[in-house]
Formats: structure tokens, C-alpha cells, sequence
DNA sequence: ATGCCGTATAAGATACGA
């Protein structure tokens, strides 16, 4: 089973180059963020006349993520658990960055998509929500951890694990993609006992996810990684491979990210 | 580089991103 995680960076900007790539590759599973798009204006039709599922946990103008399928989604559910104030005016669950499901082929896989909060400028509360949020995935993680089941956290961690995920660590020493209470807040939820798959199948410098629009940063190679798969024991032990599809950044209209991948045995 | 580009909202600037 080939599963992709691609922050499209707005559905409507990139509904071309989506549809081109899904037409291409054959994810069995598209796990989408950035969606920007309410659930009513996400262009489901396109996908389910491709054979999809289509699941989405949207917002108005920002966020929003997504789930496309061609195996059934069961077991659905919007939202990380946790949010402190929920339901209210300006409460931790306002913003749409989290989605889960279940997909079964040959096994069962829960299947998390995430976008992470970016939490610049840090320190600040931006900052403080973002570690908020990886608190409350820790704790999600934790209780995934205990069904011992095959699942996978996979999204925009808005993290750069290691100095080796960056082109220039210097320029993002201070950043809260980068700062070290944020790797901390990675590390803390991988040392649960999840496997970070790219790492299993990748070593060395130069691999990235995402390349600002800006300065030709493509063209110089100046990215940062920043879209993982978080694997349980269970899963893990399915994993065939992982890779990072960037020749996509290179296309017309790109996203600003590119589609990370795993193939399983599931 | 407290903004070099891009997206969304909405009708001209402004918020946000990483």
C-alpha cells in the first residue's frame, strides 16, 4: 500500500497539479494539509470520479486537511483530542489540523493527518500553542501506542528534526521549526516508541520537503525537511520503504512542499 | 530580509506562512 503526505498549500490554487499527480502515481492513501478550503467547497466529485474516498476536516481562508482514499475510511474522526477551551471562542480547537481514519487492505491501518501549528514568531503565544499542540499529539500517540495496532502520524510536522534536515541550520537556530525546545517536543513523542520511517530508509544531508517560494531556494537546494511519518512497532514492521517525491517542486504552480511517501506491506 | 513569493479573502490592502 503507497501512502503520500503533501501539503498542497490551498486546494483551489493547486487543483491542476493535484489531480496531474494523482492521476500519475495511484496513492492508495493522499493525506492532504493546507487544504484552505471549507468542507462544502472541497472539490470531492474530482476525487470520487477517480476511484476516492474523500474525508476532509476543513476551515474557512487557512489550514484544513484531508484524507483520499481508494480503500473505504472508517471510523472517522476531526480534530486532535485534548483542546483546552474546546468549542469556544478562540479555544485550541478552532483550527482545522487534524483528521483520522482507518483504511483496511490486507491489515488495518489507523491513519493520523496532521498540521502541525507553525509557532512563529517563538517565543510568543503562536509559540506556546504550537507546544500546546505537540503535547496533546504526544498524548494521542501514547493511547495509539497502547491499542498495539498498526497506525501512522503522517502530516506537516512544521519540524526540522536535525541539523542534517536543513541546507543552512544556522539561518533556522532560532526558529520555531528548528529551536531546540521544538526538536525537544519531537523527540519527546518519538522516544514513545515511534519510528520516524525517512530515517529508517535514508541517511545524510540534502533531502528536503519543503523549499520557500522565495530567493530561488529550489533552484540552490535550500529546503528544509519538515514532513514525516511517525510509524508504530506495528507498523514499522510493515514498512517497505520511504522516499520524498521532489521532482514535484519543480512543475508548474508547485505546492511549496512535495509529497513524502511510504510503501507498506498492508 | 519584521518579507525576496504565494495563497486566501475580497475588492485594496492585510493575514499568514516557514
Amino acid at each position: 500500500m503507497k501512502i503520500a503526505t503533501f501539503n498542497i498549500n490551498g486546494i483551489k490554487a493547486r487543483i491542476g497539479a493535484l489531480t496531474d499527480w494523482i492521476v500519475e502515481q495511484q496513492p492508495d492513501v493522499a493525506i492532504l494539509q493546507e487544504i484552505k478550503s471549507v468542507d462544502e467547497g472541497f472539490p470531492r466529485e474530482i476525487f470520487e470520479d477517480k476511484g476516492y474516498n474523500v474525508e476532509t476536516h476543513g476551515q474557512k481562508g487557512f489550514n484544513g486537511v484531508a484524507i483520499l482514499s481508494k480503500l473505504p475510511l472508517e471510523d472517522v474522526t476531526r480534530g486532535l483530542p485534548g483542546a483546552e477551551g474546546a468549542g469556544r471562542e478562540g479555544a485550541d480547537d478552532d483550527e482545522a489540523r487534524y483528521i483520522e481514519a482507518t483504511v483496511v487492505g490486507k491489515k488495518a491501518i489507523r491513519i493520523c493527518g496532521l498540521y502541525l501549528p507553525n509557532g512563529n514568531p517563538a517565543p510568543g503565544p503562536k509559540y506556546d500553542y504550537k507546544l500546546r499542540w505537540m503535547q496533546r499529539l504526544h498524548d494521542r500517540a501514547q493511547e495509539l501506542l497502547a491499542a498495539e495496532e498498526p497506525a501512522l502520524m503522517a502530516g506537516d510536522y512544521n519540524i526540522i528534526p536535525q541539523t542534517e534536515d536543513a541546507a543552512r541550520p544556522e539561518a533556522w537556530r532560532d526558529d520555531a521549526l528548528f529551536r531546540l525546545e521544538s526538536r525537544d517536543a519531537f523527540r519527546r513523542i518519538q522516544n514513545l516508541g515511534l519510528t520516524e520511517a525517512f530515517r529508517v530508509c535514508e541517511a545524510g544531508s540534502g533531502h528536503y520537503s519543503f523549499w520557500d517560494y522565495q530567493a530561488g531556494a529550489w533552484n540552490k537546494n535550500d529546503g528544509i525537511r519538515i514532513d514525516h511519518f511517525l510509524l508504530t512497532p506495528q507498523c514499522a514492521d510493515l514498512l517497505n520503504n520511504c522516499w520524498i517525491e521532489s521532482e514535484v517542486r519543480g512543475r508548474d504552480k508547485p505546492s511549496d512542499h512535495v509529497p513524502v511517501w511510504v510503501d507498506l506491506a498492508a
